[in-house]
DNA sequence: CGGGCTTTGTGAAAACGTGCACGAGCGCCG
DNA sequence: CGGCGCTCGTGCACGTTTTCACAAAGCCCG
């Protein structure tokens, strides 16, 4: 069975949609649908059906022509092809407003991604209790990360820390990261980043806002095409 | 002076860098950095220089041949691009967790968002104060929305309230949307919408870690080649 | 068991974004 | 004041992503 392991890579723009997928799946499956066409999970994740289908012809050919593809079936193509079979557990560095947002949010460990471990310098952090998860020193990251066999790191720290952060997270031998500092990280060839940025998604949100106030006095309604980035339109 | 006010749209992709640029040069120019070149923006940002240039030819010809870009001048013109120059209030649904957590973030107000409201159904947060807000009624969204002449909306509920919230905030008249719920919402043309789901970020990556493991045993080291996306390499 | 209806899977075309390479313009030095 | 070196601005080629359009394939009904 080491065959069909590693099908072709499937392209990034792809991958990002198939935990959308995922989601409504199994939102579906739940209702008790059993069935769905590539229009309706098109439908209902705001994009066109060509495109959904496409994405899930990278995972194989699961559907059946004149039918649709079998929720359940797919839910686990799709659950296998994101690494989702197993848990990830992640190591949260930085112990402040965010991080222990983050250890509390209850949407990590439900979703397959456990909070292994929370870390952070400062000693008045160091011993408490987040989120059901005692916080260590960061010299303890190391150790944190290969007793529990952590792969994903997230970064929680103010933007200052942040590449200092990144650094001792791949030292210890993470592999993935999850960046939301509002700072740009390098790390090593081969590790894998993403980053999130409030401040970024507002002043994106903002250029849209000015150009509509500009547009609207010159123009009649010239409204911005609605920006696509998974948005639906009604 | 009402020409050169709306120049070409500027591509998605490059709006989406603006702030990055942004904050390394108000970074810079805190440090007492008076110019600066393409290559030193984008090595900065992670980025090659061609796209630094491109992106920045998207404003204007602000910089001198030979010489680089005067940082403060760069400043202005990329806050007058997105919009920045004037303070955009933001009113946020749902005063949960994750609601709190965002209020109580300084990084909102610190950089021109300062929160004009929080909103909520439970009786039992509404007329609570977070982050040095009232809580008010979903009923009162309109009132809010109009007396503080707000535009960007945040959704901060459960998935399941989202599309509602989503619907409430377009009926009182906002215009943008910052979505943190794990849904796709849908709303009508014209609306701006941006998402930010911690689940499909953990996801991606937890794709690219699958990937790595299954090709580490067949081929050598095929690392995955660092997906691309604000990611820069030492 | 065959024809019609439906929906998938996928080539090919179009649109979009990125990176290269180079001409144009500017400052500086002799 | 002319030449040199540097860096911007951008045309062009390339790679990626999206969209279109249609043949292939399954299901159902008569």
């Amino acid at each position: 069975m080491a065959g069909k392991r590693s099908r072709r890579r499937i392209p990034e723009a792809s991958v990002a949609r198939l935990p959308v997928y995922l989601r409504i799946l199994s939102e579906q499956f739940d209702e008790g649908v059993n069935s769905i066409s590539s229009e309706e999970l098109a439908e209902f994740a705001g994009l066109n059906a060509a495109k959904v289908r496409k994405d899930l012809s990278y995972l194989g050919s699961y559907g059946t022509r004149g039918v649709g593809y079998e929720v359940e079936f797919l839910i686990y193509q799709v659950r296998r092809e994101l690494g989702l079979t197993q848990d990830w557990p992640v190591v949260i560095v930085g112990a402040g407003n965010l991080g222990q947002a983050l250890a509390g949010y209850g949407g990590f460990g439900d979703r397959g991604f456990p909070v292994g471990g929370m870390i952070d310098v400062a000693e008045s952090k160091v011993g408490s209790v987040v989120g059901g998860v005692r916080v260590r020193h960061l010299d303890e990251l190391a150790q944190v990360v290969q007793s529990r066999n952590i792969s994903i790191g997230v970064i929680a720290t103010p933007g200052t820390a942040a590449q200092e952060a990144a650094d001792a997270l791949v030292a210890a031998g993470v592999t993935s990261l999850l960046n939301f500092a509002p700072t740009v990280i390098s790390v090593p060839h081969g590790i894998s980043m993403r980053k999130v940025d409030l401040a970024v998604e507002l002043q994106i949100l903002s250029y849209y806002e000015q150009r509509r106030a500009s547009t609207e006095q010159s123009n009649g309604l010239q409204a911005v095409p609605a920006e696509r980035r998974r948005g639906a339109s009604a």
